[in-house]
DNA sequence: CTACAACTTCAAGTCGACTTGAGGTCAAGG
DNA sequence: CCTTGACCTCAAGTCGACTTGAAGTTGTAG
């Protein structure tokens, strides 16, 4: 396979591969020239490389998990921290959904002047529901279809 | 107020304080000489913004929702977006979660060979959990242990 | 054989939200 | 009055994961 190949059938940039490459996360098995040759095991990596930056994982963090060349070794310890991790996540995204939910549609004159509005800022101030997560524009993101309408 | 008692009562940095301003997210009554002053309000704003990052909004999105200087002008359609928005993360992340749990557990000898691994891999790999979010080591998130009040 | 699209390398740029550092000013306590 | 340390400005740096661009090389269709 060269790379384009890897591109067509995983949907990751050649730029992107290349990078994963310099970084160490996949290998190509030649050169045909100065081109890179890959075989298909490359696609399997792909998908845990994806798997592992789905679920929260850096990238140094993932490298390792990719064994030299055959099975992947993952510490089933590391993720059931990284599960705990999600989990309070998700307990304060909840959180922050319902709060929004309601501020959307309480009867409240002013946002000012609603209570749980106002509580839900003063855990936020405070630190306690946990600092943003950023997301990327990512294609993949608009892959599903969901774009956002405010630019 | 001067600027350290601002960031004694609201814990953001003087630096953050000042390139709030600077972005227009904030402001300063006057000067004290160079010296900036505060005055209480930009307490509930620094709150405001908090509220709002952790939500999941830029401070560019922010800032039209923090009113030239009397109460917030949120929109409540842009609350419910947002409300959706975090409810479909909390869905990939929940599922993301379980994944772990169960990879964590799975007896399968390598996790190659776990159907439902491989399940998670797949969708990752197609996109269809969607992309990961950054989390900052923030000191904010350690500076408080309790999250039980959330509910 | 030749054109040329596709590949290559390497350096630098991007994005958001800040932080850091150098160098300068000044209000207040002694 | 003098010191000092808190404050100021402005430019540049940081972080992670990539992307972009310039400039050069090459496999391959025609």
């Amino acid at each position: 396979m060269d790379i384009s190949e890897v591109v067509k059938r995983s949907g990751v940039p050649a730029s992107t591969l290349r990078y994963y490459e310099e970084k160490g996360l996949i290998r190509s098995v030649g050169r045909r020239g100065l081109h890179r040759v890959f075989n298909g095991s490359v696609l399997e990596r792909l998908a845990l490389i994806a798997l592992g930056r789905t679920a929260g994982f850096s990238l140094d963090e993932i490298a390792p998990m990719l064994g030299k060349e055959g099975q992947p070794e993952i510490d089933r310890k590391m993720l059931s921290e990284k599960a705990d991790e999600l989990d309070k996540s998700i307990k304060q995204l909840t959180a922050m959904r319902d709060g929004l939910r309601h501020a959307a549609e309480c009867s409240a004159p002013s946002h000012m002047e609603c209570p749980k509005f106002r509580r839900l800022m003063g855990l936020a101030a405070v630190g306690a529901i946990g600092e943003p997560s950023r997301k990327k524009p990512g294609k993949k993101t608009q892959a599903l279809k969901k774009k956002s309408s405010l630019e």
